[in-house]
DNA sequence: TTGAGATTGAGAATGATTTTCAATACCATA
DNA sequence: TATGGTATTGAAAATCATTCTCAATCTCAA
């Protein structure tokens, strides 16, 4: 992976491949910023991870990958990553809560991007749809939970599960 | 481990051992019904699992224990019960819901005794203690929440996480 | 350009949990 | 209460995710 990068951004032209260029170089430099931010060096492997995780998000439906996943996705454009280096980077990324690990029942981790834009999830139990929900209120009460119990707050899970309402008129509700 | 309980539960005479007595025999039937309720005969081995569990609850502060920790205690009761008896009656009760298991960033799963008292987790990301805590005004901005999306809510997640008070003494905050 | 120190890949090591299997215990039925 | 079919058990091996080790390689400040 060749990684070619200004640190300015001119406005592209009115041409889509230009733009998309564009973007592409928008996101390495974001990534590069992060990178530093952590305090680590700018390496091949972890821009390509940062970008797989990035596509994982913005182009599967699943924003929640496993190391494992995101290795596969890492491996199939530079097959010399080893998987150690995802799960070192993974774990930096999630102490410096660039990413967000969420583990669920007998399940392995999984990784997903910290988005500066924080929602939670209603699920559908009977047909599975998702919406998703801010609630600045319950944060702020999430907060001051934490603050009783004097913990650093760093993150958290809200996922709310019941009856959608085209469910409900399937008459799926006794 | 002698097991041996009635099915009817006499008041006790006014005397404290007799009490505790009539407790444990209250507890032992309880511990059968619920090893009945999920298909599965009545062993010493599950009997004494429950118990330490329970007591784990009753006696010491941490209710929410390690497989490994609940095997200990087991253990120092009757030491030729094997580990991998503790893991399959735990992998059971939590298919069945009668213990919840709470998983945490790299540490082993935690668990308890499901009660009837809903609650939700704190946990730390450092060293895995959990606190607990009940929010009735974030239980009910849920219920808005899901009404907004005409939702019938029937259950919910909500595990915060952070950096508990002795993790940030131990300086592992900057 | 250079070198000190960070990062890497490969594989071994770890730690938690699960599986395997022959021996044993439970309990419905006789 | 005895019996047998089956569930359960303990011990050890197997599995799985994750972490560590270390020599080779790369990054980047000077």
């Amino acid at each position: 992976m060749s990684i070619s990068a200004t640190s300015s951004h001119p406005l592209p032209r009115q041409n889509s491949s230009e733009i998309i260029k564009y973007k592409e170089r928008f996101q390495q430099d974001d990534f590069k910023k992060m990178i530093r931010a952590m305090g680590l060096k700018i390496t091949s492997q972890r821009m390509l991870i940062l970008a797989c995780l990035h596509d994982a998000e913005a182009l599967s439906g699943e924003r929640h990958v496993t190391a494992q996943e995101l290795f596969e996705k890492v491996s199939l454009l530079d097959n010399s990553v080893g998987f150690a280096t995802v799960y070192r980077f993974l774990r930096n990324l999630a102490e410096k809560n660039f990413v967000t690990e969420v583990r669920m029942g007998g399940h392995s981790s999984r990784y997903e991007l910290t988005t500066q834009h924080h929602h939670d999830h209603l699920t559908c139990t009977s047909c599975g749809r998702i919406c998703e929900f801010e609630n600045p209120k319950i944060e702020k009460l999430q907060s001051q939970v934490a603050e009783h119990f004097g913990f650093i707050l760093t993150s958290h899970i809200l996922e709310l599960y019941g009856l959608c309402p085209s469910c409900q008129a399937a008459g799926l509700v006794k």
